[in-house]
DNA sequence: GCAATAAGCGCG
DNA sequence: AAAGCGCGCTTATTGC
């Protein structure tokens, strides 16, 4: 038995009691956690108790984030009936603490998190107990999450590791050298300067979206906005360097020098992961865009000395989660071993890879025009119960149904609005807008719904990886005594970031290879947790480089 | 003068 | 060519 600081006890997997107590965490460090492998720390919130934990050098090995649980079950079809799910709202359904070391200022309007006492805590566990009693794959799902929960906070902790010169030398090489003060950078200034002069308008400012349409539109361009897409591909001379104005402000604004102050100040990208911030189950982040790192600013995620990224990407994830929800042998048997849009080339179900591609992401999204939607009838041949899978949630979202992923997590209802607007289309004095407005808000809730199954046990299953990875790279550096405080992660490979289908591992030079082979086992496990004996790949790309650009591509 | 919103674009 | 899903973030603009 052992207890989280403040937390509860664990009820071991042997069934004991569960007990509530205090454990300072200098004593947590002389080797309380983490040397007993049946423990699992069960507390109110990861995000509260953890950072502190790492900061005090202590690595916990498995616990139950009872918020995430609470927040999952609360939401589950397969739960709604539980003592647990009908109770009014109580302290598990406040917010996460979002900065755990934050200290409240007392102009804070917001009223401070209630925080669960002992009695609460032991309560709280037996409802989310009672309530999977008879669903045990909802409670893999919430030991999923919670170890996800510790991934990230351990990868918040440990830092993505960054070069400050490499990100100055890509900005300089596209900007320009850094500008004083507020000044565009100098590459940025010429552009605009250039789109005035082509445009006939020496006072533009090509940051103001209606000032630009408006000179775009008296220059004779057919345009309805400034999106890059009604751009392209108009002759004028203006274009171009308007394009590429906005492609260097996107990267001056969202990741340029201010950004690199703000989020890289010693060498270390701290993003907060949010487990579950997502509907659908995915992780969100907050602050720095980390979710969003742009393709040309990669090069400067580098690996310390004597140190590498392993970069490990699971292909073609999500048609291959549907092949395994649906059981479509054909689907699973086209990914074997293989790329799986090549394999519906080579099936002959498509002509080419693109259309593989263009087809298969109109299945998940439920596209219905253009090319996509031409090469459905020829996915819905080669693949009728991957289609019928799909087709079935999008059904149910139509009818504001519920539908549910693999593990148990449900899309929410539509909210009152969509109700308002579909009972106003059923009215008899309803004209013909109000039932076209219904029938699209129909049709895309069904798309939402569609979408919802498979992105969401795609989450699930990243989340059996991540979990996966993570304990299998602790065992990889348990020879020695890598894994003492302070610094449990100092000399072992360790997980760095995290991106829906992708991670990346720093890892010492000479694990490279072995780390490789653990982070492909581990898909592989995932796939089996999820989809047991269903004969489905999850082939991971993997390449191990000194910086995340190089191991890209 | 400040907060909310929309447009646009980065990622999967 | 984007479309069809899910996000976060910045800027300018709108609304109060």
């Amino acid at each position: 038995m052992v207890v989280a600081p403040g937390g509860a006890a664990a009820p071991g997997e042997g069934g004991d009691q569960a007990r509530v107590g205090e454990v300072p965490p200098e004593a947590a460090a002389r080797g309380v956690v983490g040397t007993e492998k049946a423990v699992r720390w069960v507390w109110d919130d990861t995000g509260r108790w953890y950072p502190r934990l790492l900061a005090d050098g202590v690595r916990v090995e498995r616990c139950l984030d009872l918020r995430l649980a609470h927040r999952l079950l609360r939401g589950a079809a397969a739960t709604a009936g539980s003592r647990l799910a009908t109770t009014p709202s109580g302290p598990f359904d406040a917010a996460g603490a979002a900065e755990p070391d934050r200290v409240e200022s007392l102009f804070d309007v917001a009223t401070p998190q209630e925080r669960p006492d002992e009695d609460a805590l032991l309560a709280e566990i037996g409802a989310q107990d009672e309530a999977v009693a008879d669903h045990p794959r909802l409670r893999l799902l919430l030991v999923a999450e919670s170890a996800g929960a510790l991934a990230a906070a351990e990868m918040r902790h440990t830092g993505l590791p960054w070069d400050r010169r490499v990100h100055d030398e890509v900005l300089a090489e596209q900007l320009g050298p850094r500008p004083t003060g507020d000044a565009r950078p100098p590459r940025m200034a010429e552009l605009a300067e250039q789109v005035r002069t082509e445009l006939g308008a020496p006072r533009l400012n090509p940051d103001s979206l209606p000032d630009v349409l408006r000179e775009l539109r008296r220059n004779g361009l057919p345009v309805t906005s400034t999106s890059k897409w009604e751009l392209i591909g108009l002759d004028h001379p203006a274009v171009a360097p308007l394009l590429a104005y906005k492609k260097l402000s996107r990267l001056h604004s969202a990741n340029g020098w201010a950004w690199l102050d703000r989020w890289v100040p010693d060498g270390r990208f701290r993003p907060e992961y949010v487990v579950g911030g997502v509907v659908t189950g995915r992780w969100g982040s907050s602050g720095g865009g980390a979710l969003q790192l742009p393709k040309s600013i990669r090069r400067a995620v580098r690996a310390d000395e004597g140190w590498c990224l392993v970069v490990a990407d699971a292909a073609q994830l999500e048609p291959r989660v549907l092949a395994g929800l649906s059981h479509d042998e054909r689907m699973a048997e086209a990914g074997r071993g293989r790329d799986l849009y090549q394999g519906m080339v080579d099936a002959g179900v498509v002509g080419s890879r693109d259309h593989a591609k263009l087809g298969m992401l109109g299945a998940l999204y439920g596209g219905t025009t253009g090319q996509s939607a031409a090469v459905l009838p020829r996915i819905n041949r080669a693949f009728p119960l991957a289609m019928a899978h799909v087709e079935t949630a999008a059904r149910a979202g139509e009818r504001g149904e519920v539908v549910s992923t693999l593990l148990g997590r449900s899309s929410p209802l539509p909210g009152a609005q969509w109700n308002q607007v579909q009972a106003d289309a059923l009215d008899d004095e309803a004209g013909a807008s109000a039932q076209s407005r219904a029938r699209a808000q129909t049709r895309a809730w069904g798309r939402f719904t569609r979408n919802f199954v498979v992105q969401g046990t795609a989450a699930e299953w990243a989340l059996c990886w991540i979990a996966e990875v993570r304990r299998r790279l602790w065992a990889l550096g348990e020879q020695g005594d890598a894994g003492r405080a302070p610094e449990p992660f100092a000399r072992r490979p360790h997980l760095v970031y995290f991106l829906h289908d992708e991670l990346v591992i720093h890892a010492p030079q000479e694990l490279a290879d072995e780390v490789s082979a653990q982070v492909r086992d581990a898909a592989a496990a995932a796939g089996r947790l999820l989809f047991g004996d269903f004969p489905v790949d999850f082939p991971v790309s993997l390449a191990s480089a000194r910086s995340y650009a190089d191991a890209k591509d």
